[in-house]
DNA sequence: CTATACCCGATTAATATAGTCGTATATAGT
DNA sequence: ACTATATACGACTATATTAATCGGGTATAG
């Protein structure tokens, strides 16, 4: 409960791993080999990153992956739902489609707990994790 | 991605519920009913709370829960890992059992997230949500 | 004595997450 | 042109977690 999903963590510590490396293509293979994940995982998570333009794609052999500049002031917030969705400790924060919604007595109280998470992840940038 | 279980939501919405009518024991059918609750799985829950002295139980007819005072000053960090076991965004901060765990490079700036997320939840009280 | 309610372990169902596979496209090196 | 390496991407399967149900029990008010 309350945690990050693999898809986030292993796109953080490529992240951080193409930070270090930030002039050169690294491909999946070699991040996943490094860090034990999964490959294929790995690099469907690369792909969706690449297409959120968080990080640049090269193709063919020495291609690879390249993190964009700019990318380490975007905010976790930002970052995490983009990847994962909205975040929110329940669902009526989001669906509101919860047959108990009219009766229930304690959405208001856990939409502010909510709010001040945001703001924890709003209040950290990716740069911060990755560096 | 981070949220509460129902298993807390019955619980807080069943606190709630209890407050409001503090001087007389509830049943879990009546809580079920009103907020279209599954009443075993929310019995379960009660049961438990009762175990953790969050709540008193009575038997028999006319029996049922009845809150405890004092209850409303426990932290919602206590509230929620009692119930749901230790808060981590990552396991590798409960467990320390992840094959990864030696070459990860993310794992620090990590902790402090989670201790940021404590600490809200730390400054909330059960009775800021019940009442 | 019976109906109502808590107690509790075991089981099953549903959902969400994690991981795999197959196929296609691009490209550097030879 | 051919080959090896790499990304792109949808479909699929497996696993883990959460949610819910079931079947037995005990306590007690009326």
């Amino acid at each position: 409960m309350l945690k990050l999903t693999r898809k986030l963590e292993y796109a953080l510590i490529a992240l951080r791993h193409m930070q270090d490396k930030r002039d050169t293509f690294i491909s999946a293979k070699e991040i996943a080999d490094m860090y034990l994940i999964p490959q294929e995982l790995l690099a469907k998570t690369l792909q969706q990153m690449a297409k959120l333009n968080y990080i640049k794609a090269a193709q063919g052999p020495k291609g690879g992956y390249r993190i964009r500049k700019g990318l380490t002031e975007i905010s976790l917030t930002q970052f995490i739902e983009d990847i994962e969705g909205p975040i929110g400790l329940v669902d009526c924060t989001i669906n509101s489609d919860c047959v108990q919604l009219d009766n229930c007595n304690i959405r208001m109280p856990i939409k502010e707990i909510n709010n001040n998470i945001r703001a924890i992840f709003n209040g950290i940038r990716v740069g911060d994790i990755t560096s």
